[in-house]
DNA sequence: ATGGCCATCGCGGATGGA
């Protein structure tokens, strides 16, 4: 089984390159964020015509996430319980395992999230990422108790460590790269997460985002923002994780590129 | 040193992204 994640930035302009995407890499489940459509301008019928089922959670200009999936998406949860949010950042769903483990449950728990960005320490928009990632905290370590087979992938807006920043002098304390962001997502981790990408020998400066100024892409100025968390019994399962850069080198490419796990 | 790109909305230039 395979699941990916991607930040297209906006679906309406990158469908082409999504779809051209799936068929080179028929992955199981792909979550997208930063659809920046409505739910009645989503191209369910092109995903259709491709094999895959969709589930979308919309939104003009700003934000929008979707499920899109080999299998049928069942129990779909927008956004956070518990958490009033008036963005689209959060779809959840159970989809079909196809190869299930013979004692286990036969559905994967799925999350899409597309966190808020925090634009500078000390803002409100920063203050807003704050309580969205305590808000998504509270919340996830129910559904962890629910759904052992858990996972939780997306554009997080948060590095690790140093190691996922090509310039972490020069962008230390910055966006994506504070303490407070670092200690929340491994408040996260902490519920029972591992990042699926570390698991594997990966090489040196490897990133999921690049600016598109400064020809970012070219010298590998990025920042590893987009992760698949895997909860604690698809951990063992886990064969491959890779951020596959193919599609950042298109014509008109989104700035992330899409990671992708691979289960046995 | 500053901002350098891209998408949206909408038709100029502001806002947001990261």
């Amino acid at each position: 089984m395979r699941l990916a994640t991607w930040n297209v930035n906006s679906l309406s302009v990158r469908l082409p390159q999504v779809l051209d995407w799936l068929q080179k890499n028929p992955v199981d489940v792909l979550a997208l964020q930063e659809l920046k459509l409505t739910d009645d301008k989503f191209p369910a019928e092109a995903f259709a015509a491709a094999g895959y089922q969709t589930q979308c959670f919309g939104q003009k200009t700003y934000n929008g996430v979707a499920l899109v999936s080999r299998a049928p998406a069942v129990a779909v949860v927008r956004n956070i319980p518990g958490f009033s949010d008036n963005m689209a950042r959060v779809i959840t769903a159970s989809v079909l395992d196809p190869a299930p483990a013979p004692d286990a449950t036969a559905e994967i728990r799925v999350i899409g999230a597309y966190f808020p960005n925090g634009q500078a320490p000390g803002s409100d928009k920063f203050e807003y990422k704050m309580a969205w990632l305590k808000g998504l905290r509270d919340w996830l370590r129910q559904e962890l108790a629910e759904h052992a087979k858990l996972v939780l992938m997306g554009d997080f807006n948060i590095t690790f460590d140093d190691q996922d920043v090509w310039d972490p002098v020069g962008l230390k304390d910055s966006i994506h790269c504070t303490d407070e962001e670092r200690y929340q997502l491994r408040a996260l981790v902490s519920l029972g997460l591992h990042d699926s990408f570390r698991l594997f020998e990966q090489s040196p400066k490897s990133y999921s985002w690049w600016d598109y100024r400064d020809m970012a892409f070219r010298r590998n100025r990025g920042l590893r923002i987009d992760h698949i968390l895997l909860s604690q019994a698809l951990k063992s399962r886990a064969s491959a994780c890779a951020i596959d850069k193919a599609p950042r080198k298109n014509e008109r490419p989104s700035d992330h590129a899409p990671v992708v796990l691979t289960l046995d």
